[in-house]
DNA sequence: GTATACATTAATGTATACATTGTTGGTTCA
DNA sequence: TGAACCAACAATGTATACATTAATGTATAC
């Protein structure tokens, strides 16, 4: 299980791209990106199909590796995936009703750590645990395949959401929101929980892509 | 534009695959692949990179790569997130209100050909218009991400709709189904569209695993 | 001045040689 | 008899050389 060097120009381009030490839209040819990470044009060859298929760059023969910007549209798109996938998730989860046994301890913790946040006006620590309640949610409806697609479009929007971070008002009403499904799912109200759930993720994609309009760009 | 060994490669194997010719559960390494196909490892490695993204083989290094098998809890996995994601599909065109423009043809002519397939008989041409029907569902969505995984996972099951094919009573009620949820869409009317094809879809998906679980195997 | 055709060239596609790693089978010791 | 270690080997990971392709610029003809 050693780490291969696929799997090390993949994990440091991926950093590079989130960090924001590369911008969307800039070029990159197999040989550039190769020099820059020291290695051969094999395995940042290999590493730059795992990113497109993870929607992170684009691939396009003659024309290099782009860094992938997402438009509004794209974003509109995404989110109408994840809110059906998650409302899905809540469903499941709730219906199982897992009072005792511990299940919802991630949950628990992630919002938790949102209140906690919320006080200490830490949008870095909030913006995480508004990440792993999503996260715990879809992994707890026990299907693999929605965790799949979960984290390939989170990471989609990654970028996005970080870049709007510190420009959004204080998320009071998204805590409310996240402990309210919470507690929907505690009690085994699977139909209120995914309503509430629904209609978190509307105003999510709402703010989201307001945000992005007022900060002058359409593309991120 | 030219085809690329790696895209012959690729296409070379989906067909083996869907064609039964290649087996679930094989193995291969990227030599054997490679002589099979009479082309370098390169090109074979890549391709089985996109089947592995596309869910059609599972490569393990030193194991070689293995043409992946499905299992009744895989298929329960995928139904459920294609149900949520038609769903949301039908809503959209439905809301859209299609009336006028011609939109629907595609999906007015999926269901004559189903219609035609069944009064003949033919299960092969059936399943091919079943499948236009629900890919261009999708499609009238507007949004491309449903598109892709739609794809992703309609690739993932054609084999298991084609092993169970005539081994399935006649769908004359699949058919009624399909042709209520177009009627539903040419009146606009999102809520029934949904609700019915949501039936719809798990009609289909108990079928298709109660025909596989018959037919003595767990996995297809 | 514009359009088209051709040549140049830079970038990717492909093959292959070599390095590396993990598996498998055998051997030895407890 | 069983477990653990070692060695040989086979498969993949990586680098590199070469083939191929299409983009770009230049020249020429209209």
């Amino acid at each position: 299980m050693t780490e291969t060097l696929t799997d090390l120009a993949e994990t440091t381009l991926r950093e590079q791209i989130f960090s924001g030490r590369m911008l969307p839209g800039t070029r990159f040819t197999e040989a550039e990106l190769a020099a820059h990470l020291g290695l051969s044009r094999t395995p940042v060859r290999e590493a730059a199909m795992r990113l497109q298929t993870a929607g992170l760059v684009t691939v396009r023969p003659r024309h290099g590796i782009t860094i992938a910007s997402i438009s509004v549209e794209d974003m509109a798109h995404i989110y109408e995936v994840l809110t059906a996938l998650e409302i899905v998730a809540v469903g499941r989860v709730a219906a199982r009703h897992p009072h005792a046994c511990g299940e919802l301890a991630q949950l628990q913790r992630a919002v938790g750590n949102m209140r906690y946040a919320l006080s200490v006006r830490d949008m870095g620590t909030w913006a995480s645990a508004d990440e792993d309640f999503h996260r715990a949610l879809v992994e707890l409806s026990g299907n693999p395949e929605l965790v799949t697609i979960f984290d390939r479009y989170t990471d989609r929007v990654r970028r996005a959401r970080l870049a709007t971070m510190h420009h959004r008002p204080l998320p009071t009403a998204s805590l409310d929101c996240h402990a309210a499904v919470l507690e929907a799912i505690e009690a085994g109200d699977a139909a209120t929980a995914q309503q509430l759930h629904g209609t978190h993720l509307n105003a999510a994609r709402t703010l989201l892509t307001e945000l992005i309009r007022d900060h002058g760009t359409s593309r991120v």
